[in-house]
DNA sequence: CCAATTTTGTTCTCACGTTCACAAACTCCT
DNA sequence: AGGAGTTTGTGAACGTGAGAACAAAATTGG
């Protein structure tokens, strides 16, 4: 119903608003939290239409009242229990990340496979066994899976999760998950958006062949 | 010139070229690599038009010539200074990451404005004040920067970079930067993607505004 | 050497997303 | 009360991306 594009946005509008309302903002126009949100008006307009009429002519948003209404169509006015597996350096980063938590969703299980790492405690909650996961995500009705394991293991723990239940996984291992219809992924790769940043950048530096290394060698002449 | 779709891409088929490449396979069908992918192979074939005719028909493509041609395109066939700023969790966990050597990116210093930071070594690199950014950029010719910071300081970082002459930024504060035009900003951002999930997650769960919590609370009858 | 087969590269069509432009609706001031 | 000024919501035009379908070019077998 509403548009992928948008659904990607209403995050971003609903922190934009956050940050409104935490500055004692309580009514703002779509130019307003367009340019807080780093978007134009009109795609802001648009991408609030597919909600419903909240906003009032002539006057603009409500802060509060759109702040809500955003964060109930996404579903984060509740709590929503997350898994994460692979407690490496990125887990360990994840695990710590207060953003998670003061946005709808709670780490209820930190799982490896490395036997060393098993009850250690990471920000407040023991790591386990990945063998565990099955009666984790029964207990808490978990829905959402995060991977931060090497690439080899990715596509395993997907298959483990996807067995136990679980319909939505956010992906941070460099590797390509073949998952059933019905369950989500979501990818995020480092590396690939440095490589992205590359490209640019390399267009910018001179257009042929040249990246910053190769400019600084071009510096002692064309004819060897 | 190549459409930024397909820029988005080149980095998957370069990984699943490396992945064929280290399984002994010398050449591939379009079919092949799409599947290693995860895109259909029409899309691949035009993604790969864009940049020449790399292929042989009734063949195929030669596994390591189509990698060294995406590399080169990419422009990750030399090596890219890259400065990290903000050495916390995340930071910590990106200065570690080892797909980004491997993949033609050298983190030549990291930078935290925290006096209790410097001077540690993480990942064999020691910690250096902020202020240093100049300097750093200017020895090494830096053109592409990593904010890793908490999203108060990810302005001012940012715009510190530009003036210092980087002119690429990956953006993991969840902070919207405004750079001057020239500057390519890329942002990577946890919570939206969780936020993204939980709405498609919303919406299998049952239509209206249940979810995983919702649905349970909704057994004790609509009438209060 | 020629026909059959395979696989690429490209064209065409359709769907999606973005932006512009404007009518509808609300407030404010006189 | 009524007009001037704002600001939303949306219809229409435009551009980009995806997928199907096919012609061109290579190999293989006789």
């Amino acid at each position: 119903m509403i548009p992928e594009a948008t659904v990607a946005r209403l995050p971003v509008y609903l922190r934009a608003l956050t940050a409104l309302a935490d500055n004692g903002i309580r009514t703002c126009s779509s130019e307003d939290l367009a340019s807080a949100a780093g978007v134009n008006s009109a795609k802001l307009r648009k991408d609030l239409s597919y909600l419903g009429s909240y906003g009032t002519r002539g006057v603009g948003y409500d802060v509060d009242y759109l702040r809500y209404q955003i964060a109930r169509e996404i579903g984060v006015t509740q709590d929503w229990p997350v898994v994460i597996v692979g407690i490496g350096n990125l887990g360990h980063a994840l695990a710590n990340y207060s953003g998670f938590r003061s946005r709808g969703f709670r780490v209820v299980a930190l799982l490896d496979a490395d036997p060393a790492l098993i009850g250690q405690t990471v920000a407040g909650v023991e790591v386990q066994p990945f063998d565990d996961l099955e009666e984790i995500v029964r207990t808490h009705d978990v829905a959402i899976g995060v991977i931060a394991t090497p690439a080899f293991a990715a596509q395993d723990v997907a298959d483990r999760m996807v067995a136990m239940g679980i319909t939505s996984i956010l992906n941070f291992a460099p590797a390509v998950l073949t998952v059933p219809e019905g369950v989500d992924v979501r990818k995020v790769d480092l590396s690939i958006e440095l490589q992205i940043l590359a490209y640019h950048e390399q267009r910018k530096a001179g257009g042929a062949t040249q990246g910053a290394a190769a400019a600084a060698a071009a510096t002692d002449g064309g004819a060897a």
